[in-house]
DNA sequence: ATAAAACACTAACAGCTGTTAGCGAAAATA
DNA sequence: TATTTTCGCTAACAGCTGTTAGTGTTTTAT
């Protein structure tokens, strides 16, 4: 029957990843099934098997390619030559941007990375585990220079991080505020929260 | 064979409901089986309908109960004679120190209740929107009376409210921090973040 | 001790899961 | 135009899903 989307600035890989990260977010990578997924992309399930070679890839290309996309972007901020807490509001101004513009991938990255399967699970625990330690050491740089509150750095990370994917929220928000009005306003209360 | 547990403090529903709640938090609601809590409960599939009537069953009793709690609480908060920031804290507070203790419910609660049936997923809806438009009440009360910033309530609330769910790191952690240090420094930053 | 209630068991159900094989049509390449 | 590659289709699989019926045993109440 009808051949996938129209694609001129994707693959057909591309559009049924696209869709997968739309539904594994609205409903979890666990309750989405494969024929639901072939239904929205237009197609029958088996015939998505022509573009992908299971269920448990798709959600390892959208969780890698998340994962590298933030590790890119630390090393950069990191060998920048500017304070811990500019560092820091870099940091956090990426991820409330990734998170408003690449909603749906973000989002599911960040909560369905559970269901991997090894060894990519491991996999994603460890690099999650060393970006969060590595913004904790921005953190702890610039709790020494005195430019930040003394606090416990891995819970000031903890805060950050998950409070961007409240960005949810607002995503589902009817009444929406602009987004990068939503940025600075997080930017001030999150920034604020750690200067000494 | 065996009964469920010697329960001198619990039903064998609470029982069931408990080991539900740790399964769901690990491995997500879709993605735990009935015959995986059964065997966590130490009794065959079909022996678990003689305490609970569904699966569904069990993830509303888990929802509402952590959602009355909150409920009840906020009302209490809301009409004691307090500045507004001593109200956002006291709230805050109660939720830090709710993930801690009672992490597995609470937690299940806040990430699973989308696979709630009708009509109890929209009574869940309704009923979070209005526990955030109620602080984002105070929110905006404190910033009329020159207590806190000026920001954008809803996003205040958004932020505070997933920082909390941060916790889950903290406890999947294998360093931690003691609680009520965790709950000092997440107040730190997060009411002085507000403070004006 | 006897009757009643609570409850764990086995067996089975209908429907759904991810995935494969094989076939034919469409598209791309030669 | 002829040939090869791409790709969507139907049919089917084995295994898992939540749940029910029916039976027998253990615990509780009389």
């Amino acid at each position: 029957m009808a051949k996938i989307k129209s694609n001129r600035n994707s693959t057909r890989k591309e559009v049924i990843i696209t869709e997968a990260a739309k539904l594994f977010r609205e409903k979890g990578f666990s309750a989405t099934s494969m024929r639901d997924l072939a239904e929205h992309v237009g197609v029958e399930a088996a015939s998505l098997y022509n573009h992908i070679s299971s269920k448990a890839e798709i959600l390892q290309e959208i969780c890698f390619k998340v994962a590298n996309l933030f590790m890119t972007h630390i090393e950069e901020v990191d060998n920048s030559p500017v304070s811990a807490i500019a560092k820091i509001e870099a940091i956090l101004r990426f991820h409330i941007r990734q998170m408003i513009e690449h909603y749906e991938e973000v989002y599911v990255s960040d909560r369905e990375w559970k269901h991997l399967t090894e060894p990519y699970m491991q996999n994603m625990q460890s690099q999650r585990r060393a970006y969060r330690q590595r913004i904790a050491s921005i953190i702890d740089v610039g709790i020494r220079k005195g430019e930040i509150k003394d606090i416990d750095a891995p819970t000031a990370v903890l805060i950050m991080l998950h409070a961007v994917s409240g960005i949810e929220s607002w995503h589902r928000s009817t009444r929406k505020i602009e987004g990068h009005v939503l940025e600075d306003n997080m930017v001030m209360i999150l920034v604020e929260g750690l200067k000494k």
